[in-house]
DNA sequence: ACCAGTTGGTTGACGTGTCACCCACCCTAG
DNA sequence: CTAGGGTGGGTGACACGTCAACCAACTGGT
């Protein structure tokens, strides 16, 4: 059929079978026990994380390449956000475009709350299960591709 | 502050956030890809491939297990791909609630002409950037973490 | 001073995933 | 045969992410 099929042989299917189906339930659960139970989005809690952590007020542009996030999905969520409360934004005076986002005391206590919560899940469903080495081993290759990445196109 | 702090440790942390920065880069870019060059979404192309890879022809439940969906999420996807014309639905005579997903010839079109460009994209964004036995680590590591999940409550 | 290009940020449409709830049909105990 | 529970499957509302287009404000060069 094709000139060029290429492909996987066992060991590679293998591979990539397993790190899709477990990064698909590991991330499923993680996010779902995130939600339920601190009434937050895995997206609330990394925006907040980052927000605070960087002082609490950002420009929008900064905190759209801390996260590394489009533009645009940033704006939704941080337009969500402030629906719920948990950011506002605030006009920047040197910029006439720019905007801050500010989370507010109710987004401080939010993410103060969630995460140790986040964190002990991390810890339960992840960390546990593999030793040290394991996880030196992950943090190698996990850091391989996305370095082969950033020189693949697209 | 809590009682029970626990925070990662830096090995343990970098560990999280390389896995967590390279499975969603990984995934982005394939999922970006696939969707471009073969007008099929990621959801639309493993339905399609594990259907066909089945006969074409499944009982909507057999189907949902098969890929470990929710059904309604299934029932949407179904929906949409039906709509689409790439599957459709057919009833089942032994049980009267019962559905039969068949693929269509488009769908059977779709997912061949799909297939090998797909699996060239997996090879060149993952596989390439690892050795074998980087693969073959990481296959165990996810294997490790999977045998973990199920034993986890949640 | 002006205009072209870039940057900061928004918007709307659309496909997708989840949750909660629903309904219809099947099955088994009594 | 019938009530009650389980199973097969659908639905509607909502949150989320992407894409493409857009607009306003800031550059820089001429």
């Amino acid at each position: 059929m094709n000139a060029t099929p290429r492909w996987l042989n066992p060991e590679q299917q293998a591979a990539w079978d397993g790190f899709i189906r477990m990064q698909e339930k590991l991330i499923g659960r993680l996010s779902r026990r995130v939600q339920a139970d601190s009434r937050m989005s895995p997206a609330d809690y990394i925006v907040l994380a980052k927000l605070t952590e960087a002082g609490g007020r950002m420009r929008f542009m900064d905190l759209t390449k801390l996260v590394e996030w489009e533009k645009s999905r940033m704006s939704h969520q941080v337009a969500r956000m402030a629906k719920r409360g948990l950011v506002s934004k605030e006009e920047c005076p040197d910029d006439g475009r720019g905007a801050f986002i500010v989370a507010t005391p109710a987004g401080r206590e939010a993410i103060e709350e969630a995460a140790p919560v986040h964190v002990e899940h991390v810890r339960r469903l992840f960390i546990d299960a593999l030793t040290q080495e394991e996880l030196d081993s992950l943090a190698r290759i996990s850091n391989r591709v996305l370095a082969h990445l950033e020189k693949q196109p697209d």
